[in-house]
DNA sequence: ACCTGAACACCGTTCAAGT
DNA sequence: ACCTGAACACCGTTCAAGT
């Protein structure tokens, strides 16, 4: 299980992507009008704006019209692109874990713990994102759906790590969530870095004790 | 460290049900007045009726109109009693803990293991609310203290029980959130009984391994 | 296809006024 | 002290209309 399979999982958003119809008589009608030079373009920057906003401020405390605001359109032109605000959050979660992804491939080379450590500074991050998750779970059934393949994705990878580190399959979907769980409390809750370097020493220790 | 030690940490509200001053001439003025028998129990029918929404439906879901509604009052009559719908939130959580506090008192012979299943079944049975919480802490420092409250206990309960299964004070402490942090997991997450037992036996297990 | 101004329904909260 | 009707500011979302 490498972590390019697993992107595949994470990106259904291939399946929004290609609701248009891109054939070449609309890109010439859309090279015609002057008041969007791209349209995918704008897309992408209502995604960056939103997470930028997202990150620093929160789900609750971003409004639909700010993202507009901060992206140059109206307020109810995100409604072309998204079906809901949730819809936007989803975006913009894809984009952060992606990314971490990305990020996460360059470490293979280093120890388990110190991947643990500078995931968990990644999410940390992305400021209270994954908080907000949890929080529209019940709101948004597409929410929900993320959220399960989110958990399902991390935790593959953490058995597989754990097999490696010579913990039996049985015990190591076990830990995977424990371990998991214990990463989601950290970033729950406020840490000092040496603390939250303790737990997760503990953690592995108890998890990787023979 | 007795559960009776814990109440009085757990209940800052006696400063709130200290505001009145209840003089001997007021209640004399209450019992002329015909629209409210006792204005108490008006404040407590309001935090029963708002107990029993935020547990069915989540904080989000609830509006202070249906709140007032179901207690029979105007909506805005709750802002007499209450600051605002996040100080109706912990009256709430006040009650469901401290409710929760005294069945736990019932089971003081049981094991460790089977005292944090039931203490895990009461929480889920009180619905969302401590996802409610862990996303309002972001809004309200109120909340947020109240949840810094709350884990300082919860800790503190955890680690006296470890203490007595043999785990030394410094591994007792970081052990306590850990399964503080599993047991908030398996809250926030959709499980099956049987799967929930046996992450909590895993955990016990790494936890109490000699 | 893409974008907008104007409106809608709802929300938490406030205020002036009643008893 | 206790309670209310009416209003306010804000929110996510929709709709009819423009290009």
């Amino acid at each position: 299980m490498t972590f390019k399979n697993v992107s595949c999982i994470l990106n259904p958003n291939q399946q929004i992507d290609a609701t248009g119809h891109q054939s070449a008589s609309q890109e010439l009608a859309l090279a015609r009008n002057k008041r969007h030079l791209e349209p995918k373009v704008k897309k992408e920057e209502i995604e960056l704006v939103a997470m930028a906003l997202l990150k620093e401020k929160g789900y609750d405390k971003t409004s639909m019209a700010e993202i507009a605001r901060s992206a140059g359109v109206a307020a109810n032109t995100i409604y072309w692109y998204f079906e809901n605000k949730d819809d936007v959050l989803i975006a913009v979660l894809n984009r952060v874990v992606s990314q971490a992804i990305a990020e996460m491939a360059t470490l293979r080379e280093q120890t388990f713990r110190a991947r643990v450590l500078t995931l968990i500074g990644q999410i940390e991050n992305s400021g209270s994102l994954m908080t907000d998750v949890h929080s529209r779970v019940n709101h948004s059934t597409k929410v929900q759906v993320w959220h399960e393949q989110f958990h399902t994705m991390v935790e593959q990878l953490s058995v597989s790590e754990l097999v490696n580190a010579e913990v039996c399959l049985d015990e190591a979907q076990l830990d995977a969530k424990l371990l998991i769980y214990v990463i989601e409390g950290l970033l729950a809750h406020p840490h000092k870095l040496q603390e939250r370097e303790q737990i997760i020493d503990q953690t592995l220790k108890r998890i990787l004790a023979k």
